[in-house]
Order: structure tokens, then C-alpha cells, then sequence
DNA sequence: CACAAAATCCGAAACGTTTTGGAAAAACTA
DNA sequence: TAGTTTTTCCAAAACGTTTCGGATTTTGTG
């Protein structure tokens, strides 16, 4: 592999000067750098990234660290869609993108900062963690930069985007509210999770601005998960047959919720509403098709992505809170009359 | 950030004996050995790999060069299964993976090994690439081990892992034929994937050894996208009225054929059947479910990275073929009898 | 022409590791 | 005890860059 020596030797110059031929420095003359350039093609030299990280201590590389990539994850490409978006803008810098898991447990033995220094990565973007994971107080104790993403956490080197979840969870539960709904049960996620706790205080705020009461044992987690949020789902409608509407913090779960409906000899959405949160994919596909909160996550990892090179240049970290959007499709309808 | 030289001191060694330490060798005795992993400890040392990987010359990192992280790809998920794949095998090992992507004309200005040289990756995975990518006769001139999804070139450097595709189709179309159709049209991707050709062969076998016709202008491409099988579809399906199936090369495809189908008021499987490739998750979403064949991307990843890391610890080069399936939804039927 | 200023170049140190080839110390052996 | 082996340690070179400080050459000025 040609270095540098190689093209200071056939150029008969000193190493510096073929350093500073290739980074464009001025003081080198147009003639030894083409010499230089010229000599560089045709010996077919590329840099070693490794050695200028090391002497420039920066490496030019940010770390992804995500949870969702996992199988049983597939279902919800959203953590691919958000990896989408972050490679997207990343592929118009200089930056590359080296990947970090954390679903194993050979990883785990290794706490974030080690990750992340071992490699010497400039700065982080961290993905579908969850609120009590250790990972979490070392970030911000870290000094290296760092974008959360649906994590509310802030200082001057770690900045987050989200989405509106408290406004997007409202409008679904107004939603309901103005299809005459008055009986609406919430199927959350869990305590470990931020946009939880967001979208719980959207559907709260929602309902007593209407002077609708809550009922606390119609709150359920489903953690998120299809089967969990069947399993909680089917639980509730025999209990309380008087139910009419469900706001469920995932589409994913809604998912899970309509098949409980089904199985209960349900109708969605004749005898009951569900609206989901999210927009995945199968939105649309299944039937009838969910209506649903939609946010953009190729949009949100773009911003993250944003936002971490900006902090490397030197700006500020900041807040990005994206808008939602309320979808209606074809699992909502007037509650009947009875 | 301390470094080995800090160890050193403070321990009163040479950087040679904690750097031996560190690693294991058996030339430093229990008692010096233990304090120098306490003082490492103590100081929060974490080695930097980037000095390590000059010197070694192995970077402990490899590549992945995936074409399907683009926007208008979320649709199919094939990229990301793949990815999850890999990143499920290289978790358990030291290896790290950086992502390449090669959708930005930014990176394109790179050559493959440019690419691969300047990050110093220790080998490379492969995806969808089309046939006529410049990447490819690099990857082959290459001697940086590489494994290739889904293109069948081998040297002893490079290896890859594939589907059966050719018998893969020809269950597809069997399927078909048993089902009493004989007017059978496809809709192949196009002349840039391999597996293309091959499903295409799995076709004309299956027809063959049937003793079925095959009718060449029933034949078209569809590009592997949705919109363009539709419009495809469209044009074909008017003006071929007694074509009573169709084997697609994508289920994206077949999903594109299905509303061609529905546009033209044509019934699915009552009218015409349709078979699909891939399984990705919509298939069993949509409705009517798909009848596709299944293959596991997931493993394929798996596989892949699985090879590479053999053939970086000195094994060769090998091709893998996994089993797809044949799986019968709801899009096939018996043909009507007329 | 003599001098100053600008342009062009270079040697050497530094980044944080690993590894080679011994040296010094300790432990055996006869 | 003297010699030999084993154990434990280390100095220095190497990996391929960048950069600091200064040296040399060219150009400009009066």
C-alpha cells in the first residue's frame, strides 16, 4: 500500500511537502503539487484514515448507536427509517458511520464511553434506548457529543430531536372525541420510555379539556409489543364491554389491538375505533387500515444527523421537535349510537 | 484520555510491559500484571484502537456497502434484514461495522477501494449492487476479502451468499401450473441482477418440463420497483386478455401487478393468480395475502458476515446457497374453467 | 546591487499502540 | 558455588500521518 513516503520519494520532496500538497495548502507551488498529485494517481494512493485520526485526534467518524436492530424489530422499520435518514445527510459529509449494538450481550460488558472512545468516534447518535438504561446518565456525564433521539435530555454537548408527542396524542384522542367517542381507553407503551409519558399526558390533557373523566384501569401498557398489547387488549374488552375507542401508543400495538377485537367478534371500526401512533408501513396495508399518528423518521434521523455535525463544527446543541401529523384512514368511525 | 504511557508511570513499568499485560502475554509476572489492570482501571483507560490498528495493521472493522438505504427503499425491507443479520453476527465477535453507502454521488467520486482503503475496513459485505456497478470488477481485482449478497462471483478472496433462485422459481410456477394455469406471464426486475436471470430460468424450466408454450412478449421488467410493474402490468394485462397468472420476481412487484389488476377490474386469485418473490412483511399483510416464495434475508446477512470473518481468520472463500420456500396465501387459485 | 519580504520547502516531533531482540534478575542444576 | 535456564522486564523502532518552527530560495523594492 503506497503512504506518503512513497510519493516523497518519487517526487524527490519531504514528506511534509506531500502532506501539504494533497490538503491543499498554499504554501506549496502549483508546479511540485501537480508533480505531487500527479505522482499520488499514479501510484494509486489513499490516505490511511487511521493515521490522520491518530495525529489529528478526531476521527471523522460518528458512532450509531441503536437498539432496534434486532429480529423480532423488523415488524416497525422504524429504527430503519430513522438509520435512513442519519445516513442520508451523513453521506453528504466527510463523516462516516460506524455502527454500534447493543442488543448483545458481548457489548454490554463495555460501558458507552469505552464504546465510543475505543473507537474515538467525534460524536454519537443514540436510538431506541430506554429510560432507566445505564447508557443514559453516562451520556450526559460524557463529554462527547451526542443527538438522542425521543430522549428529552439536554446540555451543552448532547441536544435531541422528537416529535410534538403530546400535541400528536391529543389530536388523536380529539379525534375520537369528535367522532362522539366518550368511552376511550389507552394502550400505552411502558414507564421506561419517554414518549410514553408524553403521549399518556397528550390523552389526558385531551380528554379533560372535553370534561371527558379518565378511567385509570382503562390506562394499559403493552410494552410496545404486537402480542403484549393482544394480550392486555383482550384482557380489558371483557372486562369493560362498554369501551368504544382506543388510543394506542404504537401502531404496532394497535395492530395487536385489533386482533384482540377481532377475536372477541369485534368490529373495527362498527363496534370500536382504534387510532395508532407512528404511520409504520403496514398502516396503510392492513385492514381496515389504521388510522394513526404519522411522524416522519427518516426526517428525524436526518435532523439528528443535522444537528451532531453542527455540534462538530462547533455549534450549539440544540432541540428539534418535528410535527405530527393525524392520519385518518378507515379504523375510525362515529361511535354508535345507543 | 489516558493512554498506556500514563499506565506506565504510574505504575513504574515500561509502556512495553503494560502494553504486554493488557494483552495477556504470559512474560509479566501475577503480582505487576494485577497492578497495572487495577491502575488501568483506576485511570478509565480505554485503548485506542486507532493506534492499535496502525501498527497491526488490521482495523478490526469491516464495510458494508448496501445500495437499498434510500428513502424510496423503506418499502421492501430486504436492506435492513440483511443488515440485521449481519450486525447479529458481528456482535459476538471484535469486529465493528462502518457503513459505506453509495446512493450520494459524494461517495461515488471514491472508487470501491478507495473506499475500503482509507478506512483500512479488514473486508467487506456486499448488497445490492446492480451487475453493471464499476464496484463489482473492482471487488474481484481487489485483494480485500469480500463477501457478495445475491451476485455469484468467486475467487479466493471473494465469496458469496445466495438463494436457490432457479428452483425457487420454478416452485413458484410448478405452483402455478398444478393449479391448471398455463397462460403464465412474468415479471422479471431487470438485466442488471443475476437474480433476474436466474428466476427467469427457474420460469422457462418450469414451463419447459411441462410442456407449457412460453410466450416471450409475456415476458416483461418491471425494474424491482412497484410503479413501474404496475404501469407494466397495465399494459400487458389489456392487452393480453387470457393470461391467468403471473410470477413476479419482487413481492414490491406483485404488489404493483395486484393494482394494476384491481385498476382493470380484474379479480385476484378469481381472475388471474399472482405469485410474488421475497416474502417481505407486507406480503402477508396485503389483501389479498401473497403467495410468494419465502427467503431468508435475515440469514443471509447472517451467513455473510459469518464467511467473512472465516475468511479473515484464513479460511477461504465459499458460496453459500440457502433454501427458500414456497409459501400459498391467498393470491393463487385454481384457473377458472372456460 | 543590496536588502527586505514573500514564497516555498524541510527536519523532527508527535499521536498511542505493538513488537523485536535482548538485558537483568531470579530460579534452578550439578 | 558457578553455570545454566527461566522468568521478568525494557529500549527502541515501527505504523502513516500532521504540524511546528525554521531554513532556503525566489521575488520585489529602492
Amino acid at each position: 500500500m503506497t503512504t506518503i513516503k512513497d510519493i516523497a520519494k518519487a517526487a524527490g520532496v519531504s514528506v511534509t511537502t506531500v502532506s501539504r500538497a494533497l490538503n491543499g495548502y498554499s504554501d506549496v507551488s502549483e508546479k511540485t503539487r501537480k508533480k505531487i498529485m500527479d505522482i499520488a494517481k499514479q501510484l494509486n494512493y489513499s490516505p490511511n484514515t487511521l493515521a490522520r485520526s491518530l495525529v489529528m485526534n478526531k476521527s471523522k467518524t460518528i458512532g450509531l448507536l441503536v437498539s432496534g436492530m434486532t429480529r423480532s424489530a423488523l415488524k416497525d422499520n422504524f429504527t430503519f427509517e430513522v438509520m435512513t435518514g442519519v445516513n442520508d445527510y451523513i453521506a453528504k459529509t466527510d463523516y462516516d458511520v460506524i455502527l454500534f449494538n447493543t442488543n448483545s450481550t458481548k457489548q454490554r460488558e463495555k460501558t458507552y464511553s469505552q464504546l465510543c472512545r475505543e473507537r474515538r468516534v467525534d460524536g454519537v447518535i443514540l436510538q431506541g434506548i430506554k429510560t432507566d438504561d445505564p447508557y443514559l446518565t453516562e451520556v450526559v456525564e460524557s463529554d462527547i457529543p451526542c443527538v438522542l433521539i425521543d430522549i428529552p435530555i439536554q446540555s451543552d454537548r448532547v441536544g435531541y430531536v422528537t416529535t410534538d408527542n403530546v400535541y400528536g396524542a391529543k389530536k388523536a384522542v380529539q379525534h375520537l372525541l369528535e367522532l362522539g367517542h366518550r368511552n376511550i381507553a389507552m394502550m400505552n407503551g411502558h414507564d421506561y420510555a419517554f414518549v410514553s409519558k408524553q403521549r399518556l399526558q397528550g390523552f389526558c390533557e385531551a380528554m379533560q379539556e372535553a370534561n371527558v373523566p379518565i378511567r385509570k384501569e382503562w390506562i394499559v401498557n403493552g410494552d410496545f409489543s404486537e402480542e403484549m398489547a393482544e394480550a392486555r387488549a383482550y384482557e380489558l374488552f371483557t372486562k369493560h364491554e362498554n369501551i368504544t375507542a382506543m388510543f394506542c401508543a404504537s401502531d404496532l400495538m394497535a395492530l395487536g389491538v385489533m386482533k384482540a377485537l377481532k377475536q372477541l367478534g369485534l368490529r373495527v371500526p362498527e363496534d370500536v375505533s382504534v387510532v395508532g401512533y407512528d404511520d409504520i408501513l403496514l398502516a396503510s396495508y392492513v385492514s381496515p387500515a389504521l388510522t394513526t399518528i404519522a411522524q416522519n423518521k427518516f426526517q428525524m434521523g436526518y435532523e439528528a444527523a443535522s444537528m451532531l455535525i453542527d455540534m462538530l463544527e462547533g455549534n450549539e446543541a440544540k432541540v428539534v421537535t418535528l410535527r405530527t401529523q393525524l392520519v385518518v384512514r378507515e379504523s375510525t368511525a362515529e361511535v354508535k349510537k345507543g
